[in-house]
Formats: C-alpha cells, sequence, structure tokens
DNA sequence: TAGATTGTTAATCGATTAACAATC
DNA sequence: TAGATTGTTAATCGATTAACAATC
C-alpha cells in the first residue's frame, strides 16, 4: 500500500471531492478544471493539484480531470470498496438513527451486527438487523471480526467498553459520545463525532458575528 | 464585544476545554497547572496556555487554573447563556433523534419550533414540542425570530430551503444534510454535520493503519 | 524567600498559496 | 503550433511549540 504521509487535512478533505464529482458526474459532464472545481468549492485551485498530487498525478495537461476517472480514484483511495465490517452498540434513539439513517456500503462499510445493554429490547429488528445482548458481543467478535464500532452508549461507559471493544479487536471507532476515545490507544483510529462540542461552537459564532470574521471553513 | 481576531482552530478547541473543566469540577478538583490539564487532554500546555489567553488572564502564577471560574470564563465566552432561539427544519428520523438527544439548554440554545414538509405528522409531538408545517414557517419566523436552524431536510432541498430561511433573517445553520451551505453567503454561520464525510475518513484509516500514523488528531 | 506556573515573545513547524516550467 | 492546464517547486502564511521573564 502506499506508504507516503498524508497530512490529515488532506484527508479530510477527500469525501467532499468525492462528493462534488459524484454531483458532476450525475450532471454529464466529463472533465473538469481544477480552476472550475475550486470556484464551485470555494477552495483555491493550487489546493486541489496539490490534494490530488498526494495519491498520483490524475489530471491531463490543458485538459484537466476526467470526472468519472477521478471520481473513482478517489473513492479507491479512500477505500469504500473494502468493505469492513462493522458492529454498531447501543441502540437507542441515537444508535438506531445512525444505522438506519446511512448507506454504510457506499461508505465503506457493511454493518454485521447491532449490541444493546438493554435486554428488554433485544429481539427488535432494526433494518434487516436484530438487536442482541450485550452478553453476546464477545463471542460474535471472535466468529466474525468485525473491523470497527459505531459507539452510541452513554458517556459513562464508554471507557471501559472501548477497552473491551480493543481487546475484541477493534481497529478503529465511530464515536457519537462525550467521551474522548484516548490518544493513548496507539493503533486504533478514532473519528469522534462530538455533537454538542458542535452545537457550542455554532454558538461561539452566532454570538460574534459583529467581530472580525470567523465565519469560514 | 471583544473584536480581537480568534483562530477558529482555538474556537473549535473551547468546547472541549468546557467539557473537561465540567468533569474535573465534578471531581470536585479547585485548581490546576496548564501542564496536568494538558496531560489529561492530549494535547501541549503551551498550547492551553496561548488559548486562553486569546480572551484574558484567567490563571494566577505559580498556582494555575481555578476550575469552576475557568470553566464559567469559558461557557461564557461561548456564549452558552445567552439562549439563542433555535428552529429545526426536517423532523425525519434524524431530526427527531437530534431534537432529542441533545441538551439545547445548556448548549446556548433554546428550542423554540419543529417543522417539516409531511403535513401527515404534523401535529404530533416531539418532546414538549409539536410538528408544523412548513407552510407556517414564514408566519412562525417573522413573529418568533429564530436565530438559527437546525437543517435535517433531504439534500436536494437544502439550497432552496437555506435562501429562504436566510431571507427570514436566520443567522446560523448546523447543517446536517449533504449540501455544502454555501462560501457565498456571507454573514451567516454555518457548522456542518456532514456524517458520511467523516464515516468515509474513518474509512480511509482503517485502511491505512500501516503506514505512516495519522491517527492523531 | 524559593518554587511553581503563568503570560508572552520568539522559534519552529506545517499547511496553503503562488508561480512557472513541463506537457497535453 | 498555440492555448490551456497540469505537476511541482518556492514563497507565504498561520498555527503550534519552546523558552523565559514576570509574578503569585
Amino acid at each position: 500500500m502506499n506508504n507516503k504521509y498524508i497530512p490529515l487535512p488532506v484527508i479530510k478533505r477527500l469525501p467532499r471531492y468525492h462528493r462534488y464529482l459524484e454531483e458532476l458526474k450525475a450532471l454529464g459532464i466529463s472533465h473538469i478544471s481544477s480552476k472550475e472545481l475550486s470556484e464551485r468549492m470555494g477552495v483555491t485551485a493550487s489546493q486541489i493539484r496539490q490534494d490530488l498530487n498526494c495519491f498520483g498525478c490524475f489530471g491531463i495537461q490543458g485538459y484537466g480531470y476526467s470526472i468519472k476517472s477521478l471520481y473513482e480514484e478517489i473513492g479507491s483511495i479512500l477505500g469504500l470498496e473494502n468493505q469492513k465490517k462493522a458492529i454498531l452498540v447501543g441502540a437507542g434513539n441515537l444508535g438506531k438513527t445512525i444505522a438506519t439513517h446511512l448507506k454504510f456500503d457506499s461508505r465503506g462499510f457493511d454493518l454485521i451486527g447491532i449490541f444493546d445493554a438493554d435486554e428488554e429490547i433485544c429481539g427488535t429488528a432494526i433494518g434487516k438487523m436484530t438487536i442482541q445482548p450485550l452478553t453476546k458481543l464477545n463471542s460474535f467478535c471472535k466468529r466474525r471480526h468485525p473491523d470497527i464500532a459505531i459507539l452510541c452508549i452513554p458517556g459513562e461507559n464508554a471507557a471501559e467498553m472501548t477497552d473491551r471493544l480493543i481487546e475484541l479487536g477493534i481497529k478503529g471507532f465511530w464515536n457519537f459520545t462525550q467521551f474522548d476515545i484516548a490518544h493513548t490507544h496507539k493503533g486504533v483510529a478514532v473519528e469522534n463525532v462530538h455533537l454538542s462540542d458542535s452545537l457550542m461552537t455554532l454558538c461561539y459564532r452566532v454570538n460574534n458575528m459583529d467581530g472580525p470574521d470567523v465565519n469560514s471553513k
């Protein structure tokens, strides 16, 4: 696999490129220059070219980038076709919504199990899946080897659950709890979705609209 | 209000400080040095001191920071006590979950209205509120003057709805749609929660765990 | 007073932007 | 060939880290 170091900001921009290219593809446009794409996306053309060149030479001088092939390239860089196995831990309101609202298939994942501590709701169906009790988590992981866990449990239980899941071979977390999955766990990928933090950031911004503009990305 | 320019990365870190201080306060600890806090949070002490000094001198040399007062300071910097008025637009699965899952009160907002295009579900209660039809949106905004909108509608309708809401005086968006609320709208605060993008970023990371480590924040 | 830790300036590091030669 | 636009190097900008004098 590619062994070059890629800056995190670049990686975080890839899904957005992917999204814009998908849209352009749907519009039936065949190719686009970094300049035009940059205008649509509100970034610099330089940044687009620099970002893409971290991974290879995808453009053609004097012509631009083929939308279809660049879209596929980025999808493959992200690893969307690899279908890593995901489990959901915590099937409350939030967990249920996450499980049903997202297109895991086209985002590189296959949701293979849903677990909850509350034995009452076990057996209930979510989509095509049935909620299982946490008591079955260990045997399930040993049998199916899920790659990542989606954490939708109360924050108080997150530290302990994280340790347990890492023990069981989980290599990545999509974390919706308040708890910060620690920098101390090496070799584990963590994507935090701290909704409260996001809301508070918005709070700051709407309260400081008069000051020097910070409302760009 | 403070008119100094504050870098966006600093603002985005404030909620996390707030969260850690809340926890320390609950533990009954009275004060803490930037060094100890930095170790708990996995950042540098320098960064903490630099960040805080954007807003004022909250520490005491030789002693550290009073947890209770720093917690309050940060809350007040974020503007959490201002209780800006928020409306939710789109009361599907995701919207419903967002409305019920988050503590708006302690995050600087008061949720005062919920709207949906589907007349069928109007009248249904979510928490203490009732879903209203979108046809009542304009008159509601003219009467109540909400500050921000939480967008949980399908991406296809987002562009149009954004324009409509800005027209109606909305000054901030908490955007859960795929659609990027544009850089073209000046003077409007936008906080995007692109869940699919986040999931794809995680996908890249779990697929590239062998390479040079990018799994830090 | 001595020790600790801040506030702040200076140094470093990394990311973004600009420029331009290479090339389709 | 001429025009366009890339890939890539160099310049700039901004954010992070280190260092230390000020001070509790």
